[in-house]
Parts: structure tokens; C-alpha cells; sequence
RNA sequence: GGGCAGUUAGCUCAGUUGGUGGAGCACCGCCCUUACAAGGCGGGGGCCACAGGUUCAAGUCCUGUACUGCCCACCA
């Protein structure tokens, strides 16, 4: 037996007790030879110096229920939590520390500034890690990983030997978007285009052979210097006799060709574009494909080059003024005119990237992308389906991928430049002499892998991949990888390409991608607008229970969350709701109650709730095995709420001698033992999303434990058997009828200002034998949730005049009327219901009397309508028999 | 420019295969009933964005329009 519970749930102290406890047994941690069917799923990992954001949180929940939902279900389950080096990001984060000192990278030099990022790493490492146990994570600590850590980066350089091997890693020149801040080459999808005000110049090329000029438009007149030739659409009329001809760049007086490619748009600007191939992407294809000349005329710092001549060691927007002045002067502007157009930023420090061309590697994307295209939805399987196309969109139109990054911190690329022979070798270990000439003097290459290469090997990678590994044996392919759709090209396709290419196998057999948390306006969450919800403040205040519910909740697939304080604050409530009905009902078990066969237990509502139970069961099950979160918590939420707290916990009141019945023994075993079985059930079935409260509330349930002198832990149990004998349609619509007639009492007297307190007679006129029999048999029930004074039942009652009525499931429902009553009160209720069923069954009449209906609906549907509108006209004959009775009071009552 | 979502109660959102629309919060009234006032009981509130179409029957399927959001590609 554990500890009792407290007068108030206290999320702090719950939470910091199980934490402890789950982490010291290692619950968590799996043996890959138990039994049980592999589950398994890696966490997409945050980066290493990064803080928890309500993103994390989100996903991490939603991981977590699923992992604690499988191992309930007795599978082998393995969550492999583990942080990302995040190369570029870390890179800044530490830059900007060491600036505060007055350091820079440079000065430092290469060794000891990734020497302080470990550093920094040591020191801020385990900050995201204890955020990701607070969030009552259940990972396996004991298998942690950590990008850079010595097997992740040794799988790291083999993928690279051997992918370069077969051809699929290479190195060439290529036009990138060049960060001038990061300093690094950034992949296309690491560029974000914004709209943003410019300028377009129309600028006279004069011909060579003089006869008269070309005017292009450009945007980026500093480049000019790097024009090497003038493209024309090939049907476009104006032009046609200038192919072949050449032009004169303007300042500089180079001689350039004037050529035709489809790729131009007649459209816009004059129809005749300047081509640069080094800094342009477009112009670069068009430089390869009609083998123009390759001028760089921008250098990695953003100055202009040599070749740009007079404007040599220019900043390039101070080249831009001076040359569009020299143009100027020179007569040649034809024009200027604002315009807005896109222009791509560096998505992590947003300043303007620059097309520029450099030696950079290339894994051969094109070449891996087909098959990730093919295995899904065979191998692989997408929720929700709405982002199939999106995949395939992203697959079929790929490009090689950019993976050098020309920073300091990450995988250095394993690959080393012979300094005499200028041989390149490609190695997993560094090689001590030149294998081609034999010379000692072996030049690493100073760039690092892209961060997204060593993740796209993480499924496997963290589990003992290259190398012969009983976890990667036992739990690869993963389960089910859970995370964000904005990840789904960066990661998810590429893990799907690695994965497939190197293990054969794709990665998950599923892939759940989830919505993103915004704030309660739509926004995108983020610092700089001042609208975060920081998930573990939200803990603080709220507990983490409540944040996790509210995530669950909120998770519908294909859906933004949208995300405010308030609905925390909310689902708080939940979990003190369930933490007080447990209160109450563990003051009456305070020991194990003695187990009765519950297919035959006795009790209308012992039936109902245990029905009710195992259809929650079954429907919370269903959810989360098609990721329908939001589903599972509601489930949850109303069976807990509007079922067993608002009735079952009232109607059993009875039973263990609370209220005016006198106990009977047999009536108060059976209680006992249905009201430990619902609790203990209801818990396990929460646990999943709320773990703390329901491991806490588990270990005071007497009879729960299974183990002697342990704690009792919830973690540890399995999901509840389901009992196909507890199903009864029948009892659970018996049930129906008498919360029924209980809440037409409650009416009668709330819309009648009768105080709740106020124990009211009640006359009942069933309209058949079997009703009367079961309204008699349950009038205890009645009773006590009505709150009455007398129950008589029978079906030829003789009705007091002034009585306010209703009809329920053709009932008739009395209470008699006695003095302070407001009878006219009586005689709006009784108008505004007839008024309602008159309407209602004017519809149904509608489609009854319909030829084509009845003829064509299916024969069950029209016997339906047809049942219901004999029901409706009983119960509008009754009430109206009831009405009239009360006017004739009313009437009396006047003389 | 191409693609994908969304539009349902005052607010935030559910609504599986078409069969007479739900929840939470907010609102109104009554109640401190011995698990819970972070509560209980009852109530009001919606031509399901708009216009057509299919069907006996449309929030649900189809077409179009409007607005909102996102993704991709970017025209020099």
C-alpha cells in the first residue's frame, strides 16, 4: 500500500518523486532479448545547447503516449532520446558568447574554438536533457546519443567513404547560396525568399559591330562586370537578328556573345537578360549549357574581385551605386523603376545570401531519390495522407544535394589533398601517407558536413549501426517516426534515402508528422515577437499533466495548434477532477475489496459503467493506434467527467451506505469491487497521457501492487484485458431512460425556480409493463439523483391538476405542484417543448409523406423516421393531454 | 506562377464510411448537496463562408467564387 492522498493535488512534488523513481529502476530501459513485440522510435533531436520550446514539447508528448500506450500493450519498447550538434546554429550561439569576451573565432583559431564548443556543450548539454525528463519523457537514458559521439561520427565517415565509392558522394564546382555572415555554403532549402523593395535598371549593351544597342533589365547591376554574354528568347522578333552578334559590356568594354535559350521570358523587363554565371543560378545553368565564360566578380566576404577591374575591393552595394552612376554618365540608363521582388536569406542568421560558386560536395540526391519515392506507401506509410503528395513533389524534383559547410564545428569532411601531388584521398581513418605518390604531407579538407547528414543516418546510427548490434537486430526499422512536417525534406526524406540505400530497409514503417504550435492568433511562435509559451513555465504553473493533456488534445491530425495559456489552465481542471474522484473513491477502498464476477454483477448502473468501460477501452485503443491523439484525450476526458464523475460516483452513493438507504452488504461488495475496477482501469487508460497524477494515484490503490515490498508503479502495467461479457447494449439504453427521467425532474425544477434542495414528489406513468418494472426496480436511483421526496410509479397515477410534466421515451413524468410555485411558468416550458416536437415532426412528416424517399432510402432508414414519428406523436398526445389538464388548473385556480 | 489546407456557437476547435450538428471556454439562472466552488444542476446560442450540381437525403461528395494560412518555385 502506498501513500495516501492529499486534500490537493501537487503537481511539483508528484512530479519530481516519479521522475526519480522512474529514472533510478530503469523502467525505460529495454533488454533487447525480453519478449514482446519490437517497438521502437527515435527522438528527433533538439540541438545541444538549445532550451525546450513548446514545439519539443508537443512532439515529445505525442511520442511519449505512444511508447507508454505500446509498452502497455506488452510490447518491447525503445525510445532512444539522445541531441543533435547543430552545426551552424551552435557555431553562432558560441561565437556569440566568446564575443562578449572580446574574442573571435579567427583569433582563436580552429582547435580551440570547437575546443569551446564542447566546452560549451558540457555546460549547457544537460539543460535540454533534464527538460526533456520533465516532460515525463519515458526514454532510455542508458542509451543516449549524441550526433558528434564516437560511433555516431565513425557510422558518420563510412557512409561517406562509401557512398564516394560508389559514386554518390562527389566533389565539383557549383553555384551555392553563400552566406557571407555564416561564412558557409547554405543547401537551397536553408534559403528563405522574402519579398522585399529593389530596383529595376534597363541599361544600354551597344553592339560591337556599332550598329546600335541591346537594353537589359537587371536588378543587380554590380554584376555586370561578370556578364559574359546577352540571352534572348529564340522566337522573340525584336531580337532575332542580334543572335550571334556580340555586345559590349558596359564600363568595362568586354566583348561578349549574344545568345538564344528558351529559358528567357519574353515577358518581362525588355526580353533581353544579362547572363552571369557565377552569381546567378539561372545564369550559371545557362553558362554551363551554352559554355560561356565563368567570371567571379563578388568574393566569400561580399567584396568585388580583381576582375571586376576599376571597382575592384568594392563592397558590392557600394559597386552598385558607382556603376549605375558611370552608366549613368556614360548616357546608357535607359531607366530606373521600383520593384519588389523575392530575395533569399540565410535562415539562420537572415542575412542576404549570395549566389556564388565554389569547390563544394554533393551526395548524387537524384540518383538516391527514387527509391525513398517507391517504398512509400508500401514500405512506409504517411500520416496524414495529405502530405503524400508533398513527399513525392519534393522527391521527384530534387537536386543534388550540398553537404560541405565551410564552418569549424561538425563531422570534418574525411577527405585530404596530397601537397605534392595534389592526389585527393577519401578515408574513414586519416591516412599517414599519399597513396598514390607516398609523400607524408596530407592536407584535411577544412570543411564540415552538413547537419542534416549525420541526422539522416540517426535511425540507425544510434543504435549500433555499421557495426553488428543486437539493438539494431532487434529494433530496426523503427516503429513510427513522430515529428514536425517542417522537417519533412530536411529529415524525413532523407532519412528515407540513407536509410533505404545503406540498410535496405526504409526507417519507420510509419511516419506521424504533427501539426505546429502557433499562438491563439495563428502566429508562428517565436522570440522575436514576444509570443512564446514556454512549455516549462506552463509546467510550473500548471503541472505538467495539464500541459500534455492540452497537447494531446489539441492534436488533431492535419491541424495547427493553436495555442493560449487559458487552455492549460483549463485541462487543469481535468486533472484535478480525476485526482478528487480517486480521493473519494479510494476513502471507500481502503482495502482490497473481495473481486466478484463482474459479467454477472447485479446493479443497473454497475452494468452501464462497466459497458461504458469497456467500449472506452476499445475506442481509446483504436485512437492511438491511427494517431488520432485529440480523439484518445476526449475519449478519456468525457468517459472520466460526464460519466463516471457526474453519474456513476452519485449513483453508487446508495450502495456504500451514503444518502438515506440502508446498506445492504451484498450491494456494497459488488460496489466496492466495480468501483476499484473502474478507477484502476480508468487510470492505466489515462496514464499514457497524464502519467504523473495516475502513477501517484495508482500506488494508494489497495490491490494494485503486483510485486511485493515495491513501489507500485503504473508505468509497469499492462493495458486492461477487455471483458466481452461486461458489453450490454441493453442495460446501457435501460440506463439511458432513468438518467432521463432524472435530468426531466431537474428541468422541471430548475426552469421552475424550485430549489435543487427541495425534496419534490415525483409520479411516474410508464407506458408498458417493462418500463414500469424497470423504472421500479431503479427507484432508488431516482430518488437520490433527482432528489425527491417519494417515488410512486404506476400507470394509472391519478395526476393533481397543478402538476408541471413531461414525457420522456413515453413516460410520463409528474411533479406535483404545491403553493409558492409560479404556475405560468409551467405553461411557457410545456408551449416551448410542444413547439419543438410540432416542428420536428412536421420534418419527419415531410419526408415520410415523400414518394421517392420512401420508395428509394434504404428500408431501415425509412422504418426509423417512421418510429420516430410515431414516437413524436405519442409524446406530443401526451404532453398535449398534460397541458390541457394544467390549464383546467389554472382556470380553477383563477376563480 | 504552381500546389496544399482551412472557413461549423461570442472564442478555440471536434464531426470516422452522406441519414434531423457536438465539446471546452465564455454567457444567463439556481446551488457552498459531507470527492471536487479549479465544483454541481439547468439553460440560451449555429439557413455548418458563398453560389451551383449529384442524391430520396449534403457540414459530409463534385464544380466554381471569395477570404485566410502554409508549402514549392522564382522572372533577370
Amino acid at each position: 500500500m502506498g501513500e495516501p492522498l492529499q486534500k490537493g493535488y501537487e503537481p511539483h512534488d508528484v512530479e519530481a518523486k516519479w521522475r526519480k523513481h522512474w529514472e533510478e529502476t530503469h523502467v525505460f530501459t529495454p533488454d533487447p532479448d525480453a519478449p514482446g513485440e519490437p517497438f521502437s522510435i527515435v527522438i528527433p533531436p533538439p540541438n545541444v545547447t538549445g532550451a525546450l520550446h513548446i514545439g519539443h514539447a508537443l512532439n515529445l508528448t505525442l511520442i511519449d503516449v505512444l511508447c507508454r500506450h505500446a509498452r502497455q500493450k506488452g510490447k518491447n519498447v525503445l525510445w532512444i532520446p539522445g541531441t543533435d550538434h547543430a552545426g551552424i546554429a551552435t557555431q553562432n550561439v558560441v561565437e556569440r558568447a566568446i564575443a562578449l569576451e572580446g574574442a573571435d573565432r579567427q583569433s582563436l583559431g580552429r582547435w580551440a574554438f570547437v575546443k569551446k564548443i564542447w566546452e560549451w556543450r558540457e555546460d549547457y548539454g544537460h539543460r535540454i536533457l533534464d527538460q526533456i525528463g520533465a516532460l515525463g519523457a519515458s526514454v532510455d537514458w542508458k542509451r543516449l546519443r549524441f550526433t558528434m559521439d564516437d560511433g555516431l561520427s565513425a557510422a558518420v565517415r563510412k557512409v561517406f567513404v562509401s557512398l564516394y565509392n560508389e559514386g554518390l558522394i562527389y566533389k565539383g564546382d557549383y553555384i551555392i547560396n553563400w552566406c557571407s555572415r555564416c561564412h558557409t555554403a547554405l543547401a537551397d532549402d536553408e534559403v528563405e525568399h522574402e519579398q522585399g523593395k529593389g530596383n529595376l535598371w534597363r541599361i544600354r549593351y551597344h553592339l560591337a559591330d556599332g550598329a546600335g544597342h541591346v537594353t537589359v533589365a537587371t536588378t543587380r547591376p554590380e554584376t555586370i562586370p561578370g556578364d559574359t554574354a546577352i540571352c534572348v528568347h529564340p522566337e522573340d522578333m525584336r531580337y532575332h537578328h542580334l543572335i550571334g552578334k556580340s555586345a559590349i559590356v558596359p564600363v568595362l568594354g568586354r566583348n561578349i556573345p549574344i545568345i538564344a535559350d528558351s529559358y528567357v521570358n519574353m515577358e518581362f523587363g525588355t526580353g533581353a537578360l544579362k547572363v552571369t554565371p557565377c552569381h546567378d543560378h539561372n545564369d550559371w545553368m545557362l553558362g554551363k549549357k551554352h559554355d560561356l565564360e565563368f567570371i567571379q566578380v563578388i568574393d566569400e566576404n561580399g567584396l568585388m574581385t580583381a576582375e571586376s577591374e576599376i571597382y575592384a575591393s568594392l563592397p558590392k552595394h557600394e559597386c552598385r551605386e558607382k556603376i549605375v552612376a558611370d552608366i549613368e554618365a556614360a548616357g546608357d540608363l535607359e531607366g530606373v523603376e521600383d520593384m519588389v521582388h523575392a530575395v533569399g536569406h540565410c535562415y539562420r542568421c537572415h542575412t542576404v545570401v549570395e549566389p556564388h560558386v565554389s569547390a563544394q560536395w554533393f551526395v548524387a540526391a537524384t540518383k538516391l531519390a527514387p527509391a525513398a519515392h517507391a517504398a512509400v506507401p508500401e514500405l512506409t506509410q504517411i500520416f496524414p495522407e495529405v502530405w503524400l503528395k508533398t513527399y513525392y513533389h519534393w522527391l521527384d524534383n530534387i537536386r543534388d544535394w550540398c553537404i560541405s559547410r565551410q564552418i569549424w564545428w561538425g563531422h570534418r569532411i574525411p577527405a585530404w589533398t596530397c601537397t605534392s601531388c595534389d592526389a585527393l584521398t577519401v578515408a574513414e581513418e586519416t591516412p599517414d601517407h599519399c597513396p598514390k605518390c607516398g609523400a607524408a604531407a596530407l592536407v584535411q579538407d577544412a570543411d564540415v558536413l552538413d547537419t542534416w547528414f549525420s541526422s539522416a543516418l540517426w535511425p540507425f546510427s544510434t543504435m549500433g549501426w555499421p557495426d553488428d548490434s543486437r539493438d539494431f537486430e532487434r529494433w530496426y526499422p523503427t516503429s513510427v517516426l513522430v515529428t514536425g512536417f517542417d522537417i519533412l525534406f530536411f529529415w524525413v526524406a532523407r532519412m528515407m534515402m540513407m536509410g533505404l540505400h545503406l540498410t535496405g530497409k526504409t526507417p519507420f514503417r510509419h511516419v506521424y508528422l504533427h501539426a505546429l504550435v502557433r499562438d491563439s492568433a495563428g502566429q508562428k511562435m517565436s522570440k522575436s515577437k514576444g509570443n512564446v509559451i514556454d512549455p516549462l513555465e506552463m509546467i510550473n504553473k500548471y503541472g505538467c499533466d495539464a500541459l500534455r493533456f492540452t497537447l494531446t488534445a489539441f492534436a488533431a491530425m492535419g491541424r495547427d495548434i493553436r495555442l493560449s495559456e487559458d487552455r492549460i489552465e483549463g485541462y487543469r481542471h481535468f486533472v484535478n477532477k480525476l485526482w478528487n474522484a480517486a480521493r473519494f473513491a479510494l476513502m471507500h477502498l481502503r482495502e482490497m475489496p473481495d473481486p466478484v464476477p463482474l459479467e454477472n454483477v447485479s446493479g443497473l448502473h454497475n452494468q452501464w459503467i462497466l459497458h461504458r468501460l469497456e467500449t472506452v477501452k476499445k475506442q481509446m485503443d483504436q485512437a492511438l493506434s491511427e494517431y488520432r491523439f485529440n480523439d484518445a484525450a476526449q475519449t478519456g476526458y468525457k468517459f472520466l467527467w460526464n460519466e463516471v464523475c457526474d453519474w456513476y460516483l452519485e449513483l453508487l452513493k446508495p450502495d456504500i451506505g451514503l444518502g438515506a438507504q440502508s446498506e445492504d452488504p451484498q450491494r456494497a461488495a459488488a460496489a466496492r469491487f466495480v468501483l476499484w475496477t473502474v478507477l484502476r482501469e480508468t487510470l492505466i487508460l489515462l496514464h499514457p497521457i497524464m502519467p504523473f497524477v495516475t502513477a501517484e494515484i495508482w500506488q494508494a490503490l489497495p490491490g494494485a501492487q503486483n510485486e511485493a515490498n515495491t513501489v507500485s508503479d503504473l508505468a509497469k502495467e499492462r493495458y486492461p484485458a477487455f471483458r466481452p461479457g461486461c458489453l450490454r447494449e441493453t442495460e446501457a439504453r435501460h440506463m439511458e431512460l432513468i438518467q432521463e427521467v432524472i435530468v426531466a425532474v431537474r428541468t422541471i425544477k430548475a426552469e421552475l425556480n424550485i430549489a435543487p434542495s427541495h425534496k419534490a414528489r415525483l409520479l411516474l406513468r410508464p407506458v408498458d409493463a417493462a418500463q414500469a418494472a424497470l423504472l421500479e426496480q431503479n427507484r432508488d436511483m431516482i430518488i437520490t439523483l433527482a432528489r425527491l421526496e417519494s417515488l410512486t410509479t404506476a400507470s394509472d397515477t391519478q395526476i393533481p391538476k397543478a402538476s408541471a410534466s413531461a414525457v420522456v421515451r413515453g413516460c410520463q413524468v409528474i411533479v406535483p405542484l404545491r403553493g409558492t410555485v409560479d404556475l405560468g411558468g409551467e405553461l411557457q416550458r410545456l408551449d416551448k417543448e410542444l413547439a419543438k416536437l410540432e416542428k420536428e415532426i412536421i420534418n419527419t412528416n415531410k419526408k415520410l409523406l415523400n414518394e421517392s424517399f420512401t420508395s428509394r432510402a434504404p428500408a431501415e432508414v425509412v422504418a426509423r423516421e417512421q418510429e420516430h414519428a410515431t414516437k413524436l406523436l405519442e409524446t406530443i398526445t401526451t404532453l398535449q393531454a398534460l397541458k390541457s389538464r394544467f390549464t383546467e388548473a389554472l382556470a380553477e385556480d383563477a376563480e
